[in-house]
DNA sequence: ATCCAGGAGTAGATTGTCTACGTCTATGAG
DNA sequence: CTCATAGACGTAGACAATCTACTCCTGGAT
């Protein structure tokens, strides 16, 4: 019975993510310091209870497109553990980045809430 | 200067709708009671404040989308100005799926607050 | 006559995300 | 020794949702 779900349907479930939500996300990981894309999946996921799941095919992506965007810069560094990992800092411009996405998000949570929780005003039954 | 901006910048700045809410929102408007896509629209722009503002390449796409799933039901009617249009009323189904779509949502909202005005817990400058 | 607003719709481009891979290194088990 | 596993980075291709930019129709104004 594992495999009887369509691949539309795996697809359907799977998304645990709104889009353009990501960058936003990853800039406020790195306000918390210095991190690299391993760590920020996992910052992300315990984080958020376990709710935000990143796959790496989302965050390399988004990692580059921030970094040719500017807002964050990286470097090549040696883990605890002794192992190589790419660390990304956000920079002055991410940071303001950081703020306009906040505030759009926040305006447009604001907007759906209006929606979902508003009054219909007009009669009804 | 007006005709400066790239495609590119222009789809950016334009993009004010998460992807995957505007089933929801759509659903929700239709709780008011049934409605036609034209009105759909102005209905989510005037109760989101102006914020909220759907593309009707976006909309129809998704009405039809909704219906095959059977979240919605339509007609044909004629409107007060006596011009045809297509009325859409939410199903058992769909109101079923709008409860769970505001579950997810508010789940996710919750979650991304978590992220943003979460506590770092480890000390930084 | 013509133009605009109300109304429905489609085609194509663009984007972001997901799935499913591949690669390398360090470490611990057998 | 060698093999599996976890930490770590990355890409290619599929896919869905949205946006832009149209078309088409009707009813009133001007």
């Amino acid at each position: 019975m594992s495999t009887s779900m369509s691949t539309k349907d795996r697809y359907r479930n799977r998304i645990e993510l709104l889009q353009g939500t990501l960058d936003m996300l990853i800039l406020q990981t790195l306000q918390w310091g210095p991190q690299h894309g391993y760590g920020i999946v996992q910052a992300l996921r315990v984080q958020s209870g376990e709710v935000l799941q990143v796959e790496t095919g989302s965050l390399y992506p988004a990692l580059h497109r921030l970094e040719r965007q500017g807002w964050v810069r990286s470097e090549w560094k040696q883990t605890e553990s002794n192992q190589r990992a790419r660390y990304y800092r956000i920079t002055a411009s991410g940071k303001r980045q950081l703020v306009s996405d906040l505030s759009r998000w926040e305006r447009i949570v604001e907007a759906i809430g209006s929606i979902m929780h508003g009054r219909p005003e007009e009669g009804e039954a």
